[in-house]
DNA sequence: TTCCATCTAGTACCTCGGTACAATTTTCGC
DNA sequence: GCGAAAATTGTACCGAGGTACTAGATGGAA
């Protein structure tokens, strides 16, 4: 029925709402998972939880998800909207947004809501972070954010444009990068980076 | 300087954007905390910090906020938006939640978000409840395997050694998890099975 | 048995990553 | 100012990565 959620929650129950009204709140549930059948009236049956709502976040699944749909699910006091059939992965994801207190809102939707706006002005003035490394040592500041954009998943033209220069110079930087950490490719170098390798991972295969 | 969040991270270091960039990755950082000073551009400011922000994310805060410069910010990258001075015991969960990929949203955006709709239908059909697991499913066995082998840092010709088939095997299941992933790459892929990054970084669907 | 998912593999093709020659400009200490 | 390191960009080349067709073998479910 729900194969990609069954993954992600072996334990939970599923039922039809009828049969869960007055029953949810006596179990031990933190979350209730609300999967939409579409062509037929919903908010109504929202509103028929909306007593456990306050006590217990509601995630909105939808088998095909629309904006408007989401903005219905939330205006009825849903915490999280989503697709129905998202990978099991995800939908631990949103388990786990929502019962920290946050929302979970589709992208189209927050691409809608970003698009909505004008410019703004502000400065950052200071940041804020924790402890530091060691590999960066050999390499030069623009080297180091070169690296950094790259281990962050950024493909050369990604970082070029990050970075206001070109395709070419990026190659050059990382070129210099794989010299001096003594390694084969860009995977090898954000696997040092990103604290999964050391410099140099011996042998292997 | 900033009591309220000192309170809520003790761990945390705080300094002047000017000094950390491109230092951001090389630490332990898992988040960083961005406050704006009103009345100066800002978008430029974040847009310094846009390489990081796809590994980590960031979270706004303003002295007096408000929905448009949360927008601003969210368009920029931004991961949540808050007051400057609100309680640690939120900006703790604020973090929590921003930690698990979801978005942090002011309060009176959200209105604004949830009054902006119309009515909608759907109905519910069935109600389901919780708990935890991994990462990739969805994934065959040997799609794991090769996805581990990738991880680590192996091109296809070592991938290939390791599984006892050839390099165009590889390609097929390297193929098929990155479709199945919905990745691009096989950096991205590793930054994924290592636990860098969601499989989509934003919010989806 | 039939059907379907999985694993396997081939050829071909195109893009991207990485390197090998450069060269010019910028920055900074002496 | 001078010299050195760093940053920038160019053209060209080649191998690795990724895709688009295809298709045989296997093994379990209906």
């Amino acid at each position: 029925m729900l194969p990609r959620w069954s993954e992600a929650f072996h334990a939970g129950k599923a039922g039809k709402i009828h049969s869960i009204r007055g029953n949810v709140r006596s179990s031990k549930a933190d979350l209730v998972w609300l999967r939409l059948e579409h062509g037929l009236p919903v908010a109504m049956q929202i509103e028929h939880l909306a007593p456990q709502l306050r006590l217990l976040p509601c995630v909105v699944l939808s088998d095909r998800p629309t904006d408007e749909e989401a903005l219905a699910a939330f205006s009825a006091g849903a915490r999280g909207y989503c697709n129905t059939h998202a990978a099991a992965q995800l939908l631990t994801q949103v388990a786990a947004v929502v019962l920290q207190g946050g929302l979970w809102i589709g992208e189209s939707l927050m691409q809608r809501l970003i698009s909505a706006t004008g410019r703004l002005q502000a400065t950052a003035s200071s940041v804020v972070l924790p402890e530091s490394e060691t590999w960066s040592e050999d390499l030069t500041d623009r080297e180091k954010q070169v690296a950094n954009t790259l281990a962050s998943g950024a493909n050369n033209k990604e970082i070029a444009r990050a970075l206001g220069i070109t395709e070419r110079t990026v190659k050059a930087h990382v070129g210099a990068i794989l010299e001096k950490l003594q390694v084969r490719d860009r995977l090898q170098l954000s696997l040092i980076v990103n604290g999964h390798a050391s410099r140099r991972p011996g042998l292997s295969f």
